[in-house]
DNA sequence: GCCGTTTTCGGCCCGACTGTTTTCAGTCG
């Protein structure tokens, strides 16, 4: 049972009680425990199995330990099922619609006995919803227009959609006359691997500038919301916007509160409150008094608090961190010095090995290992032994072609479903750099699938696992695997990790990296890049680092050729 | 339902916007 599996569980009875009107803060327990479940790198079922003390995770204490034991070992949870009998699944989806929360849903289902998303839209069409207490006209018409949303699944988007999308805007509304400053907050800024929506911030005296230029903005298909400091419109590419707009010494409280994340600020104004202060978006508080507010780092050093990098404010390990000392400094772009994964037109790159490296240097890369796909990979013109050898030939000659960036000759070794290596070891010895990656048959069973990930590791030539899960975001799950046991397996063999930057994989994730890290596993941050432009997405490979809490020190690839070569067995 | 050195009960973050009210409830982030 995997964790998201049982998280799920806990969030479906969230989301039941909730309409049966239960206590929210035992609803949010629920949501709580989910989310802990959900983060947690270990195997929540494993650690239950061989009686491991649930209730040491935080927000799950006896009763949900008890439930939680219960989902593992039935595989089932009685009361979920239960509460499933008595509310239809098509009320659930009634959740999904905009502006229609749980009240109102139990209102549709207690009151008006409705149980689908086409009996609420054929009720609202009848006028039944507006004659109800506390609905209206204009309820019954957000309904009928939102109801669609809620038919079509509510996709997120990618990091690099987000950023290409609120950047944008960002450095358009710091052109306007009156605005002073523009951030975007929220889980973008947070650099989280998809985003539900975006937030930007803007302070400026005057709310219209902002907001007009928003509203005209090219991106921008229709305003949803506006009111004198927030405005919500509709990207479009479908994707909601919300512009707050704050005056600019409240900027710095605002930017906080705004970046999140939720369960982060929850600890930031509990800390607050028990110092006798108040924390919301306008600043920090003694009484009536601000205190700070107009910069962020004024905000936190009111609570006696460092200034967290946005991508730390999860409320995992931040707190701790900041308790235990100064701040680790993460890793950022410039540390990068090399990129080992990419691809030239000897399978399906698009650049020549001289191109590829060209590029790389212009990056101000140090040094690249070319990595092309191995025989297994057939659609992608993947390389035999023969083929392969022949081009690093080819590496080896525009090595001595080109100055200033040094070239490894590497390759991206599949393992076979039968967890063999696709190349044999005399191959792979030849070679600066083996990546190992599972690209078939990742449906495949744990126990077939860790024989396989063991092979890898366990090959003495083998240097590093490449994108090790083989998830793609939002769109395929990884294969199913002990990610603890793998990783106990590489740091005894001294195999690294790959942080696939590219934003559709962006595998390891930050939890497991975090594991990683604290195995003292080194991390190899990667662009896997098919063209000469492929390296853009690097950035994105160093946020997940970031998120995760790397530091240079963590991150091999910030290191120079020489010393990065000590790291390799 | 969780949590705890102002503890085993009584808290649990806080404000904006909308719609339906005439002072507030619901939803959202």
């Amino acid at each position: 049972m995997k964790n998201d599996q049982i998280a799920e569980c806990f969030e479906l009875l969230a989301d039941l009680l909730e309409i049966q009107g239960a206590n929210a803060f035992r609803v949010r327990a629920y949501r709580n425990a989910a989310r802990t479940i959900s983060s947690t790198a270990e195997s929540i079922s494993d650690f239950s199995t061989q009686g491991g003390d649930l209730t040491e995770f935080a927000g799950i204490g006896r009763d949900l330990a008890k439930q939680i034991q219960e989902i593992v070992s039935t595989g089932q949870h009685a009361q979920l099922e239960e509460l499933k009998k008595q509310v239809p699944s098509g009320v659930l989806d009634m959740l999904r619609i905009p502006g229609v929360g749980p009240k109102k849903v139990a209102v549709f289902f207690n009151e008006l006995h409705l149980t689908s998303l086409d009996e609420l839209r054929a009720a609202a069409e009848a006028g039944v919803i507006a004659r109800q207490k506390g609905f209206g006209k204009k309820t019954e018409e957000a309904i009928l227009k939102n109801i669609q949303m809620a038919t079509e699944a509510s996709a997120r988007i990618s990091i690099a959609e987000a950023r290409a999308a609120a950047d944008g805007i960002v450095e358009d509304l710091l052109k306007l006359d009156g605005v002073k400053q523009a951030s975007a907050a929220g889980s973008c800024r947070r650099r989280k691997e998809t985003c539900g929506d975006l937030d930007i911030l803007v302070s400026c005296d005057d709310s219209d500038v902002p907001m007009n230029a928003l509203a005209a903005h090219p991106f921008v298909s229709e305003v949803l919301q506006q009111g004198d400091t927030k405005q919500r419109v509709r990207l479009k590419s479908g994707v909601e916007l919300d512009l707050r707009v704050v005056p600019e010494e409240s900027f710095g409280a605002a930017l906080q509160y705004f970046t999140g994340s939720k369960e982060h600020n929850v600890v930031v104004r509990g800390l607050a409150k028990d110092l006798g202060l108040k924390v919301n978006e306008y600043g920090v508080f003694r009484g009536d008094q601000q205190i700070a507010g107009r910069t962020e780092q004024d905000v936190y050093a009111a609570l006696g608090l460092p200034c967290f990098p946005p991508e730390l404010r999860e409320n995992r390990h931040e707190f701790a961190l900041a308790a235990a000392g100064p701040l680790p400094k993460l890793v950022t772009l410039e540390d990068i010095q090399g990129d080992l994964h990419m691809h030239t037109t000897a399978s399906d790159g698009m650049g020549t090995i001289a191109e590829m490296a060209e590029a790389a240097k212009a990056r101000g890369l140090k040094y690249i290992a070319i990595t092309d796909h191995s025989k297994r990979v057939s659609m992608a013109n993947g390389l035999d032994a023969s083929r392969l050898r022949q081009h690093w030939k080819e590496i080896e000659k525009v090595r001595e072609s080109i100055s200033g960036i040094e070239i490894l000759c590497g390759i991206e070794c599949d393992i076979l479903e039968d967890a063999t290596m696709d190349l044999p070891d005399d191959v792979l010895a030849e070679a600066d750099w083996v990546i190992a990656v599972l690209h078939y048959g990742l449906k495949q069973p744990r126990e077939q699938i860790m024989k396989r990930l063991m092979c890898a590791v366990t090959n003495p030539h083998v240097d590093i696992i490449g994108h090790p899960t083989g998830r793609l975001v939002g769109r395929r799950e990884g294969a199913d695997l002990n990610i603890v046991e793998l990783l106990k397996a590489a740091a005894d063999h001294r195999v690294m990790m790959e942080i696939n930057a590219h934003p559709k994989r962006l595998d390891l994730d930050d939890i497991h990296a975090a594991l990683a890290k604290e195995m003292g596993i080194p991390i190899v941050i990667s662009t896997d890049s098919h063209t000469v432009n492929g390296f853009d997405v690097l950035t994105f490979g160093v946020d997940q680092a970031r998120r995760a809490g790397l530091t240079c020190s963590d991150v091999a690839n910030t290191r120079s050729l020489k010393d990065f070569r000590s790291l390799l067995k």
